[in-house]
DNA sequence: GTCTATATTATGATAGAC
DNA sequence: GTCTATCATAATATAGAC
């Protein structure tokens, strides 16, 4: 484990190890989830000693948590690019820009949707922190867009619309988060961005249909 | 870890002591992954001693590699089962009832898609074992549905079947990989019949378009 | 075939020097 | 603030009794 991925060279002048250890966190629990993740590794890979994960975060549990405020942060950010950057379409099309956007934003953080994924799928105290803190907003969020499609008749009324929660974030996320898989099952790279695109596209041509013309790059 | 989930009485008239290891140690992979599951804890839901998993398996690597064949076989099994039973429909409904029967048994079988998910997310031994023999061949059997979906026209020509194989599998399994979350954040089990079948409804909605009347329930 | 007991290593956490 | 050294525990694996 400790060959692979290697270990950033320790910078005294940056100086910032906090940012760094953080970082080299977050890559470690999503790669290798909560109990696989070593804070020798977390340390090695953040080019620090490891008695200093105690002095910035009191235990291994505490940087997890600082590790995923760390990425909501990122996808905050990321998403709050997307919402400026919604064009003056008609509401299905707006729909479908943040789709893109949401799409391309996960490409480039695989490690949010190994993160997300690791610990939803188990009960305890860190899946209830996660969910109440930090997946309840954006469940309400994507639920009422969801809603909204079902109203102009994008998606069908009768089914409710917490299917197409999880059929969306599964849809958009398992090739991202199964990038390695997919890397050697077809030779192709779900990372690049010619294949974020494309899976955009399949993603929001099957929930949206396809794109209305003028609209197409 | 060792209160939540029960340990298995020991029963020594049963004495199938192999078939028991090897069904605890898929909950327990499932659930915790790799690095997280213990090999006592596997033996203790096992309801044997931890000497006998040396016995029957050489190590925690072997053990885990008969708990996915297992796994597999299960499978194999109830698509088999799914094959038989797809009834007088053209194409396009004879795919529904494939995709209905695969939600309803991966809702049965959620710690199959955590095991999956959880390996394909990072390189190693593990994943391209798993990937070479069991993933591979499910690829090719989806992609070739997908294509004749795509031929028949209820799927776009013009978007790589790639994507839609990926959409497809996280469409299907994030809600039964995600239940403890799900439940949590909705209060609904997924795993329940009634919500299993939702789910098939929505995505083979999404995918193939509403059910014709004749073929409603 | 199943168990007890133990060797060996790896891990999370701590104490204390600089 | 960062490091070295070490402790206590928990893990995998093994040896050997019954």
């Amino acid at each position: 484990m400790s060959e692979a991925v290697p270990a950033r060279a320790p910078r005294p002048d940056e100086s910032d190890a906090r940012e760094r250890i953080l970082e080299a966190a977050l890559r470690c629990f999503s790669d290798l989830g909560f109990d696989g993740a070593t804070t020798r590794e977390i340390a090695r890979r953040a080019g620090v000693n490891l008695g200093l994960l105690t002095y910035y975060f009191e235990g291994k549990e505490r940087l997890w948590r600082e590790a995923v405020e760390r990425a909501f942060r990122a996808l905050g950010e990321g998403l709050a690019d997307a919402l400026r950057e919604a064009g003056p379409f008609d509401d299905r099309e707006r729909l479908r820009g943040l789709m893109r956007r949401y799409v391309c934003w996960v490409a480039q953080h695989p490690e949010f949707v190994r993160l997300m994924h690791d610990e939803g799928k188990r009960d305890g105290p860190r899946m209830r922190w996660l969910v109440d803190r930090h997946v309840r907003p954006l469940y309400e969020s994507t639920m009422a867009a969801l809603r909204s499609g079902q109203e102009q008749g994008f998606l069908p009324a009768h089914i409710d619309a917490l299917h197409f929660h999880y059929i969306l974030i599964g849809a958009v996320g398992l090739v991202f988060h199964q990038a390695p898989e997919c890397r050697r099952l077809t030779g192709r790279d779900p990372c690049d961005d010619a294949f974020a695109e494309a899976h955009a596209e399949a993603v929001t041509h099957l929930f949206l249909g396809p794109p209305r013309e003028e609209d197409k790059p």
